[in-house]
DNA sequence: CCTAGCATATGAACACTGATCAGATTAGTC
DNA sequence: GACTAATCTGATCAGTGTTCATATGCTAGG
């Protein structure tokens, strides 16, 4: 039985020549073919054999393969920043959620192993696509919301984002570096992330002696 | 003037045909283009033809591109490693011997920044190298014992592991997503190896309540 | 010294890749 | 219904990594 086929025009019909809707099309199949080969397995050749459609067809929407990767990586960002605002309308403790939040990403990057290294890959996407830097700073954004929340009220709005920055990119090495596998890296995620707010707290704003 | 060129034989002489230190070149002028054009414009072939050498060659020393990369990475490692040492060889204070370690990962990674990503991109090197996992985790067997001389005495080896890893990971994001730039990386870097310790040492083994 | 053996380097071939461009096809608009 | 603009095709180009038989010259054994 034909299963509605999310790679293939809508209408499940390529009455012939025009696609329809192959923007789409073609990210869904470079996110495939992304998680299935990686980076380095990739071709946007392959790409268009899946869509069923010419060589050259895939350029017309994205001019070349940077521009593909500029969408998958945008479309990312998005579904991080969705998944943050999630978390933060839940109605648990401040640290709780940062973690909850950590959890989220690393979920995200261990799911869609390809996709997630192309959105930190910048030599392989669009420097100027505004698209894909309103994404990621929205994700950015969320993160620092959940960071503020869960620091002690006297953090001043740099502290506060110098946090994040922080728990950010602790969390892309974690997914990054394959550290753990499986339930292991839950555990380090949680404790990561609950040791830098800590200490960010012990060392910040307010100077208090170490011991 | 002819200065003494490292990317051609040694004796500044290709008397003919056979080369004498191909391998060591290789590396060289891999690395130097690495760092020149990023991964994604690395080219076995350019690599041969600054070598002056057919594109055949390579292959006879390291297989396909897979084995050069390896090669690379390992002595990123071995280099990396080395620079650990010297800083644990240091009179400073504990903490401060983290940080300048931190400081010495991030600084490499910066100065050569095609190497680093190589030395990360596991999708690109041969995964049954030893010499490779033998130089890595040489590696990271020296930030362990900075972490741990940098830990409260009572702490388990498993959470001076752990913590290792967390500082790791974190060092690994600050580089591969250039959140800052020159000296505002620097306080980055400190700040966040600080934060883990500290907080690490609050949540970490005797079990204390946390604020 | 000289000769066999073997590691090393060559160059051509193959199957790929991403990008480009004139021309074919169709959708949307006046 | 005609026309313009968007979309897709198919062929072409330069460039890539890998493989293979062949050529070269270093080195060990006689």
């Amino acid at each position: 039985m034909p299963e509605p086929d999310s790679k293939r025009p809508q209408g499940n019909a390529r009455a012939s020549y025009h696609h329809g809707d192959l923007p789409r099309v073609l990210i869904a199949n470079a996110i495939e073919l992304l998680d299935e080969r990686g980076v380095a397995g990739f071709s946007l050749r392959e790409v268009a054999r899946r869509a069923q459609v010419a060589v050259a067809a895939p350029s017309h929407h994205f001019g070349n393969v940077a521009g593909l990767f500029t969408a998958v990586a945008t479309l990312g960002f998005e579904r991080l920043a969705s998944d943050f605002e999630d978390v933060l309308g839940r109605d648990t403790a401040p640290v709780e959620r940062v973690i909850e939040v950590c959890e989220s990403y690393v979920h995200h990057g261990r799911r869609h192993p390809g996709m997630a290294s192309v959105m930190f890959r910048s030599d392989l996407l669009d420097p100027d696509d505004s698209a894909l830097h309103e994404a990621r700073h929205r994700s950015l954004q969320l993160l620092e919301r959940a960071v503020r929340q869960a620091l002690s009220e006297e953090a001043t709005d740099e502290h506060v984002r110098r946090v994040a920055k922080v728990v950010w990119a602790t969390m892309h090495g974690l997914v990054a570096l394959r550290m753990e596998d499986g339930e292991a890296l839950r555990v380090q995620v949680g404790f990561a992330a609950h040791a830098i707010l800590v200490g960010s707290d012990v060392i910040g704003s307010p100077r208090r002696d170490l011991p």
